[in-house]
DNA sequence: GCCAACGTTGGC
DNA sequence: GCCAACGTTGGC
C-alpha cells in the first residue's frame, strides 16, 4: 500500500470540510506530475492532508476510496480526480517546518517540490510524520 | 524544437 | 506583497 500526501487551502476546501463531507471528489488539479500521482493511487491508499497557505501543516489522514477517474471540471479529458473519505486526525498537527527541521522527512517530495500538489510519500516517511503527529493507525 | 515571456502556486 | 520555482505559451 502506498502514502501520498495532497494539499489543500484551508479557504478552499479544509480538512474539516472533509470530514463533514465524509467523502470528496479531489478534483481541479491541473499540474501534469500531481496528474500522474493521481492516476497511481489505489484504493485503501493514504493520504496526508495537508494545509498550505494558512497553517501549513498536516493535519489529518485520509484514504483513497475510488481510483482515478476523468475530473469533469477540467475542460478536456486529460485530467482525472479521485474520491477520498478521512481516516482520523493527527492529534498533533505536523508543521512544514517540523518536516523541513527532521532529517528523517526533509528530502520528502512535498518540501522539496513545494508546488507540487500530490506528492508520494515514502513508509519511513510515513512512519516519521505519524511520529511527529503522535498518531496511531 | 528552442527559448523568452508570462502566469500560477505557495512559502516567507 | 514579494519572489522562487516551475509550467505553459507562442514566435521564430
Amino acid at each position: 500500500m502506498a502514502t501520498w500526501l495532497i494539499k489543500s487551502e484551508p479557504s478552499k476546501y479544509s480538512w474539516e470540510q472533509l470530514r463533514a463531507d465524509r467523502r470528496t471528489h479531489w478534483d481541479g488539479v491541473r499540474n501534469p506530475s500531481a496528474r500522474n500521482n493521481l492516476k497511481e493511487m489505489k484504493v485503501g491508499d493514504l493520504c496526508l492532508f495537508y494545509h498550505s497557505s494558512e497553517g501549513l501543516s498536516i493535519v489529518g489522514i485520509a484514504r483513497v476510496v475510488k481510483e482515478a477517474y476523468p475530473d469533469p471540471t477540467a475542460g478536456d479529458d486529460r485530467w482525472v480526480m479521485v474520491d477520498v473519505a478521512p481516516v482520523k486526525a493527527l492529534r498533533r498537527a505536523v508543521s512544514l517546518a517540523a518536516l523541513k527541521s527532521d532529517r528523517r522527512t526533509r528530502e520528502m517530495e512535498m518540501v522539496r517540490q513545494g508546488r507540487l500538489s500530490v506528492s508520494r510519500v515514502t513508509d519511513a516517511e510515513m512512519r516519521a510524520v505519524l511520529e511527529l503527529g503522535e498518531t496511531r493507525l
